[in-house]
RNA sequence: GUGAGUGUAGCUCAAUUGGUUAGAGCAUCGGACUGUGGAUCCGAAGGUUGGGGGUUCAAUUCCCCUCACUCACCCCA
């Protein structure tokens, strides 16, 4: 129909995707460093795995039937003819490292961290990109419900320190492989009487994963759904000791929680435990953080029977309901004049550099005023004009741009008037 | 994949029922002030009104298509 030219395209990042700018930027690195810390504290270390797998590690990890795996991959056929995928999720990835460099023939703790992006085709909306960042964490080869309530506490903590509020704790079982299959068959059973009265997802996820049914917000939906039978009335004896040794380790760390029944994980590889936590202020899209118990994927990947635990974390929603901001850091303005000032200047700049004072010189070849004006934008802290007079009688002037006070001083006395004042 | 909303300067927003040359604040650059920042005043630059087509004497405004963004469904971090 249309036989016009096509509009000239302005170069943009690809949908779903963005930069993080410089004034942004400082956020992430206090997050980061604050997450960090944190993890090594409690014994973790950071395991960083290629950012594409095989895809049938996805396949048989995060599970066929998941949205994530049947329709949300980025996948593609490299030079080589392999089929590869940009990870999706951080799991099968740290379970795959383990067994392929024997990690657990090691004597440290299978506990990793790790920090970086994911790629999911979705549809963008508010706390959702196709690439996003997560913080990972995952444990490996414990089996007592102890460390399922310090994960749950650990992250607990990192919210609190990063001063995040209004979250909540959800907590769930949804069973193991002895129990779960019980659970769905009376699911299916019920949710078949009145498959008239579900919505035609739903309907769809009586045959596929009738757990889900739980997730639906259609209004017809959830009232069927509160009258089908909870998971926690079909757990085998383990699976119901391990929730409630669960819940009362998280009272004995003190952790505020919600037993919510109708929590399921989208992926299907959890087991037992599984919890969120939510926040509201983030949209629709209100899971800050969500993970859970996952006891059988090293044996189906073919490695040892290690059971294994883990959570992962949005960085996208958490920085966009943190209210702090990174303070700023108190750095040196070089101002020069002319060219033999320049030269000085340099060396000025090599010099404090290195005595560990952030220093900034621009060539530009601005006027003094301006360079001033320059120095008070930035937020400099102090300036240093170093111009002919001042190389003549090797006197140099150091402004405090706080207080405006100036200083005339010799140049191996400089450092001393900066530290002093810092 | 489905639905809704929004697209005007770098940013945040104006522009009468369709009506002259599309304005303002902030930011940028310059000047007032030859080597001293913040405040004030003056000035400059910055727009194919997302793109294309249509209706009209006339379109930022109305209609269609398209693209982008946003939000929601779905799914999940």
């Amino acid at each position: 129909m249309s036989t016009s030219t096509p509009a000239k395209k302005e170069i943009a990042a690809i949908k779903g995707t963005k930069d993080i700018l410089p004034g942004e930027v400082g956020i992430w690195q206090k997050v980061e460093a604050e997450a960090k810390g944190l993890f090594e504290f409690y014994g973790y270390r950071e395991l960083r795995a290629p950012v594409f797998e095989a895809t049938d590690l996805f396949e048989k990890g995060t599970g066929e039937t998941t949205d994530i795996v049947t329709k949300e991959m980025y996948t593609f056929t490299d030079k080589g003819g392999r089929s590869i995928t940009l990870r999706p999720e951080y799991t099968p990835s740290v379970a795959r490292a383990i067994i392929e460099h024997r990690l657990y023939l090691q004597p440290d703790p299978l506990r990793f961290y790790f920090i970086g992006p994911m790629f999911r085709y979705d549809k963008p909306q508010k706390g959702r990109y196709r690439q996003f960042h997560q913080v990972d964490v995952e444990v490996f080869g414990e089996k007592d419900p102890a460390i399922d309530a310090e994960i749950v506490e650990m992250a607990d903590t990192l919210l609190k320190n990063l001063g995040v509020q209004n979250a909540e704790t959800l907590v769930n079982s949804v069973g193991c492989r002895a129990c779960r299959p019980a659970y769905s068959k009376d699911l299916r059973a019920h949710a078949e009487k009145v498959r008239d009265l579900l919505c035609p997802d739903c309907q769809r996820k009586i045959a596929t994963n009738p757990l889900r049914i739980f997730d639906c917000k259609v209004e017809s939906c959830r009232e069927q759904a509160a009258r089908f039978p909870k998971i926690s009335s079909y757990l085998c004896r383990e699976c119901r000791d391990h929730f409630t040794k669960f819940c009362s380790y998280l009272d004995l760390f003190g952790i505020p929680y919600k037993v919510e029944p109708n929590l399921v994980r989208g992926l299907d590889y959890y087991t037992k435990t599984t919890f969120e936590i939510v926040s509201s202020g983030l949209g629709a899209q209100n899971a800050l953080l969500g993970g859970g118990r996952y006891d059988d994927m090293m044996k189906d990947f073919g490695g040892p029977d290690l059971s294994a635990i883990g959570f992962a974390l949005g960085m996208e929603r958490l920085i966009s309901i943190l209210k702090i901001k990174p303070e700023k850091s108190k750095f040196l303005y070089i101002a020069t004049l002319g060219e033999a000032a320049k030269t000085k200047g340099i060396e000025f700049a090599r010099f404090f550099r290195r005595q560990g004072v952030e220093s900034l010189i621009e060539f530009v070849g601005r006027s003094l005023k301006n360079q001033m004006s320059r120095a008070n934008k930035l937020g400099a802290a102090w300036v240093l004009i170093v111009g002919e007079e001042e190389i003549r009688k090797g006197l140099y002037q150091l402004k405090d741009m706080a207080t405006g006070n100036q200083n005339e001083a010799k140049a191996e006395d400089l450092l001393k008037i900066i530290c002093d004042s810092a």
